[in-house]
DNA sequence: GGAAAAGTTCAATTTAAAATGAACAATCTC
DNA sequence: GAGATTGTTCATTTTAAATTGAACTTTTCC
């Protein structure tokens, strides 16, 4: 179809300080560079883009726009728009902070956190398991502190997720 | 000195497994293995450690073990133990976790949230120049989102730290 | 049906970050 | 104060992660 509303080539100013802001951003939490320039273009962008869009303007590969925006519906931070031209998507950034949190603690933190505990668990096994050994109450002690962090922080991310949300 | 207490050289397989859980545990917050390696063998040993043993029980080099300690102390996750031969300093962990958010929180999170709103202020700076832009408006409302969210972190932060420590 | 367009996947490459180790500075010991 | 011991620094190397780009699948449109 040739009916394509005009497409700015490059970024302006604003644009790249913005895109900065949050490469910044989501360098803290270890996601990618891309993730934030991806995330950064939607959301000063006032309307969809399609990933030809971010390749375009970012200047960025193909393979790294699709995996960014997969990894970013995943989070739950960009949705598809409701804007489809044939086969075409539009993207667009889900800005409420308490989605972004709870996307981001639902996808990358509780995952951790489950392996964690589970290796807590083999942990426990191992020190009930030792002989006589002299160190076995100094571990245990060692471990139920850790089971005191974990608990806590399952205590702390749903508070952390409705302080956030509103 | 001759008077050395007999060093185990190697890890037993339970301190490997908790190290493993450190190291996976600073992976998330985007700190290197080593700090992990190192913070988990002094969480698992019974009596402070010297550089040297953190070398040779982990098999790291001595610089690893020398910056990943400096970072710790700076941190606040490791301190000097009292116990000091001549020269040589010997480490122990802090193990309570008020502490160790408290310094991961002043040292990680608080300077990029600076950074950020110095960012930010550039930003609306930028906005303000901009001569009679049709987006001026949206960048506006985009700006200020940001700024909620910049104001969010500040609230929150505190109070974790507060509900974390007992 | 077939050419064009859109999107995904993944092996190969590039890049950024961390670890090394050798040179150095500081401190202790005799 | 000479030699040994402890610890730091930083240029180089290594390692892990992110990005690329080409091959491929799926869908659309005429």
């Amino acid at each position: 179809m040739s009916g394509d509303v005009d497409v700015e080539i490059g970024l302006s100013d604003f644009e790249s300080l913005v895109i900065d802001f949050f490469c910044d951003g989501v360098k803290i939490l270890g996601l990618p560079k891309s993730i934030g320039e991806i995330y950064g273009l939607l959301f000063v962008s006032q309307g969809a883009l399609s990933l030809d869009d971010l390749v375009d303007r970012l200047g960025i590969s193909k393979g790294s726009a699709s995996q960014g925006l997969k990894m970013l519906r995943e989070l739950g931070a960009v949705r598809a728009s409701d804007a489809v031209e044939g086969r075409k998507m539009y993207y667009e950034p889900d800005v409420e902070l308490k989605q972004l949190v709870g996307g981001f603690i639902k996808e990358q933190v509780r995952p951790h956190l489950a392996s964690g505990e589970g290796k807590l668990a083999d942990l426990k096994k191992m020190v009930e398991e030792m002989p006589g050994d002299t160190r076995s109450d100094f571990y245990a002690g060692r471990l139920e502190r850790l089971g005191r962090w974990s608990k806590r922080a399952r205590v702390v991310l749903p508070l952390l997720q409705k302080f956030l949300g509103r």
